[in-house]
RNA sequence: GUGGCCGUAGCUCAAUGGUGGAGCGCCAGAUUGUGGCUCUGGAGGUUGCGGGUUCAAGCCCCGUCGGUCACCCCA
């Protein structure tokens, strides 16, 4: 019989104990900050409708879409309609709307947009939560670029204050500070004043997009770099060099936007805009976030279309690596569900960079269990005695595992070592004779017997 | 979606077109109640998959799947 080879589909993992426990305290630590924040988590379903997703994230995004095919007749109906039309529109875009009408969520920040159009009158406004999901993009995979990956999302919506968005930078500070990153920085900038640098420099409208593309490569391919792009889109010398002036600029926040404040005079969207960063980066600093946490980066432009305020993205400053959050404020979102604006800011993490940076960071992985104790089981005369003492320890609120069948001792306790379980019990006949337990810990390899009704205590003084 | 590189034991990797190996890990024993050290032995493979060239293919060619890197884009 041939064998089906166990494989993963593309850009997808397994997660096994020792790699779960790791990010279930991930998973923890956000979720904590979150709501020592006053963020509620919310979850919603891993499929949506194609048109509640399509046209939020640009034309990539559409492509990069995870779709379901229909089923049964509505599937044959479709199959029937494109024989019918030999001569139609026969593009991938074309063929993936006629065969599907379901799609797997892309991200978490349109579903939500959904659900606060779909239930306004169930929510308190301002509304701030938080969600903790996996989403699917059918890209293909590189290192930190999985197809099915979780996302941790923290939105607030129903404010234009800039003291969320302030508050977005404050979080990213605070967990990437907490999970013990030494080394990252939150870019800040903001889509009107981009809109505005487009207009000031006089960028035609069909160029605008290629044109900030090419500005968001500058700390891969440099000023010249960029400015080497720029040129290649013909936008003329003058506007490229005002450009590339803006972009080089440097220094702290406050004095950047006074640089710029001058040159973007001429337009109310870049006025505002500065006006509202510098509020950001007051707010921000008010709220406890050191100055090298946070920078004005005029490269940043990020690709999602809904963005119409402030934007961020939480990068590593040591290492070469894509980014480990991003986000920003989009205002106009939920208005495509209901008609009527709702201001919203929000930011994601991307668990899996951080899990996957954490990694690199402490190479001396130890293997990583739940569980704390395993009790040893010697012959069938001592399985009561090691149920009846598993008992205590779980009592005492201590994991533990008896071992399945008495095998020799080396065995239960290369067992014990190799999960890395803590703590190893021991009782055969001699201690039951003398009414003890061995506590062995395998951290140290450290033993001592004591009396059966002290274990559960002993044991929890020395796991702690 | 475009291009480059790579797929050999559980893992890391060897093998001039000519009988597929090593280290680590695993199992057993030395050690009848003690993991890490030492020694001895053992198991484990349709060389990712499918075709082709050849007397002969792990090696060459084509396809395919997967990984990886650079683009594109992104978390």
């Amino acid at each position: 019989m041939a064998r089906i080879a166990p494989v993963n589909a593309k850009g997808t993992r397994d997660f096994l104990p020792r790699d779960l426990v790791r990010r279930n305290r991930v998973f923890s630590l956000l979720r904590e900050t979150f709501e020592h924040h006053g963020y509620e988590p919310i979850e919603t379903p891993s499929v949506e409708n194609t048109n509640v997703l399509e046209g939020k994230y640009g034309e990539e995004g559409d492509r990069l879409l995870f779709r379901i095919l229909k089923r049964g007749e509505s599937l044959e109906k479709a199959a029937r309609m494109l024989l019918a039309e030999a001569d139609g529109d026969h593009s991938a875009a074309a063929l993936s709307r006629l065969f599907s009408d379901e799609a797997l969520r892309y991200d978490l920040t349109v579903p939500f947009a959904r659900v606060i159009a779909a239930h306004q009158n169930d929510i308190v406004f301002p509304f701030r939560r938080y969600q903790m999901q996996p989403v699917w993009r059918a890209d293909r995979p590189q290192r930190g670029r999985y197809r099915e990956f979780y996302q941790c999302d923290v939105d607030c919506v129903g404010s234009r204050s800039m003291t969320v968005d302030a508050e977005m930078v404050a979080i990213y500070c605070e967990v990437f500070t907490r999970l013990g990153y030494t080394n990252f920085v939150t870019r800040v900038n903001h889509r009107g004043l981009l809109n505005s640098l487009m207009a000031v420099s006089a960028v035609p409208e069909d160029k605008r997009v290629a044109t900030m593309t090419a500005m968001d490569k500058l700390d891969k391919i440099g000023l010249d770099g960029v400015r080497e792009e720029l040129v290649k889109l013909a936008l003329g010398d003058a506007s490229v060099d005002q450009l590339i002036e803006m972009i080089g600029l440097s220094g702290t926040p406050q004095a950047m936007l006074a640089a710029l404040r001058p040159m973007v005079a001429d337009s109310t969207e870049g006025v505002e805009a500065l006006d509202e960063l510098a509020e950001v980066f007051e707010y921000a600093a008010a709220m406890g976030v050191p100055t090298e946490r946070v920078s004005f980066d005029m490269s940043l432009v990020r690709g999602l279309s809904y963005y119409t305020g402030p934007i961020f993205e939480t990068v590593l400053t040591d290492m070469q690596f894509g980014s480990l959050g991003g986000g920003g404020r989009y205002d106009r979102l939920i208005g495509q569900f209901t008609g009527r604006d709702l201001p919203c800011v929000g930011i994601s993490f991307g668990l899996e960079r951080i899990f996957d940076t954490l990694s690199e960071q402490d190479a001396n992985e130890e293997p990583a269990t739940t569980t704390q104790a395993l009790v040893t089981l010697f012959s069938r005369e001592t399985f009561a005695h090691a149920f009846a003492l598993a008992r205590d320890l779980r009592a005492a609120g201590i994991c533990t595992e008896v071992y399945t069948e008495p095998k020799k001792l080396s065995t239960q306790l290369t067992f014990a070592k190799n999960k890395g379980i803590p703590l190893a019990v021991i009782l055969g006949p001699e201690e039951i004779a003398a009414g003890a337990v061995v506590l062995r810990d395998m951290r140290t390899s450290t033993q001592r017997a004591v009396p059966s009704a002290d274990a559960a205590a002993q044991a929890q003084a020395l796991l702690r």
